[in-house]
DNA sequence: CGTACCGTTGATTACTGTCAACCCAGGTGG
DNA sequence: CCACCTGGGTTGACAGTAATCAACGGTACG
């Protein structure tokens, strides 16, 4: 859970009440070796999970073998939300290290999601910026470059990993193979393997026993045009959310106008 | 909301006074002509919209021109949903058509949500399928060739037309110039042109004044992969989200057991 | 020490992009 | 009623990015 609310903590406040009620979700750990399928296509799944430690992918395979990475979990990153909806799975996910990671009943979580306000909105911020990681991978396969939608790719692991992490490295391990990296980036895992080495030639970034070091990260944001505004990392306003005066029963363990500091700033 | 209402209740099974407090939202309505703005990048939404008549499209823009329709907004979509976390904004939203538009404020919503777990679950079901549509797209950008890509958002359009529309044509109505095509699949609009010219000669599709007829579902899906899987077509089961016994209070409006027959089917 | 997996590099092909001309329908105005 | 204009759409010639096919090298591991 610590990775969650590494994240978490960095854009909203959340007061103890809440952070205690987080504390007490009843989860299990569950632990996979890399490669192993975590959800196949067409389960109809009864739990949440969230990344502990390890990174897993979701994809998809056309018949004819193609196959296409839609994101990667990382450590923090909530998935299954639509288990809420009861809904079969239309993408498998698989771990790409050894993983651990927690399992939440979803009927538990629902119950959770009602008796705080403060609960709700985390994990809506977690999705809504799952969402956008979403779009932002439309814009790069739709209208990047190969050298662009890598360095765009690297550029938002890094400071993805940094959240979940609480770090500010200019390292980032990167267990991923040129496949791996091709099948999320819509090309060859050859080009991908000779664009990095331009990159790494033109001194973008240096590559080491699976780590990343960008050691200038602005002069490759602009050469690919990377902008961490889809990453959502402002403060967050969470008083839509809170409960109107009149009917406080229904959050127990806070009160009506607890965030009421919590405007949103321009961080 | 009426389209809305069609694409729900294909869906999911809703009791009568739960599509009577659905009707009771309160709503107002803008229209927009064709081409403006409504949603920009960086405002802070402070309402949700549901598309009542017409089309719209998401998309972004880079610095350098290069733009990317991210997705369609047809009636019944429901958009912004990320106005609850307080968020900015980090995509436009500009009307294809000129549309009609039902706005409604998220407080009022929120509280909505709060009185009946058959609306929360409709809303929910509604975003998880606008999810999985993106991700779809992902796969479409990453892993498909020029004429896939077409046919494939060409059946998927249909697809959705039709649920919000209630009907099941073979025409099409398409709003859209070759530029949106090209910005929406990551090509250039001359090559959307030759593409779709070589799909009309091999009789794959048909097109006249702005309305396309696919004769042949079958044989175009096969050809482009296309499988509604992603769409969740299915009924769905909504009991995660029905009250616990104990605390009907929260649902003036429904009593806990009202879905319990709503076991999903495989239609 | 051989196998397996991954990354790299070269040669060639092919899909898609670019630039530019032309066409056509619809609306406007003389 | 027809010339004119405008915004798509189409077509051709050519360029360029990325894919394909294939060989080779390095490192880990049994």
């Amino acid at each position: 859970m610590q990775a969650f609310k590494n994240r978490l903590s960095q854009y909203a406040v959340i007061n103890d009440d809440n952070w205690e009620l987080i504390d007490n979700i009843s989860t299990k750990t569950v632990t996979y070796r890399a490669g192993e399928d975590i959800v196949r296509v067409g389960e109809i799944a009864e739990t949440l999970f969230i990344v502990n430690k390890g990174w897993a992918v979701r994809h998809r395979t056309l018949e004819d073998g193609r196959r296409q990475i839609v994101n990667f979990m990382l450590p923090g990153d909530i998935f299954d939300l639509q288990a809420l909806a009861c809904l079969e799975a239309d993408h498998t996910v698989t771990s790409v290290t050894d993983v651990s990671i927690l399992v939440i009943d979803t009927r538990e979580f629902v119950q959770l999601l009602r008796t705080s306000g403060d609960i709700s909105s985390s994990f809506w911020w977690a999705a809504v910026q799952e969402e956008s990681i979403l779009r932002e991978q439309i814009v790069r396969l739709g209208r990047r470059s190969a050298k662009e939608r890598i360095g765009h790719l690297l550029l938002e692991l890094q400071r993805r990993m940094n959240g979940a992490m609480g770090t500010n490295h200019k390292q980032l391990p990167l267990p991923l193979t040129r496949v791996d990296l091709a099948d999320a980036l819509g090309l060859t895992p050859v080009h991908v393997s000779r664009t990095m080495s331009a990159m790494r030639h033109s001194g973008l970034i240096e590559e080491s026993r699976g780590v990343i070091l960008i050691d200038d990260r602005e002069r490759l944001a602009r050469i690919c045009h990377f902008n961490t505004d889809y990453l959502h990392l402002r403060r967050l306003d969470f008083s839509k959310f809170s409960m109107p005066n009149g009917s406080s029963h229904i959050t127990p363990h806070t009160n009506g106008k607890a965030n009421g500091s919590s405007r949103p700033t321009r961080a």
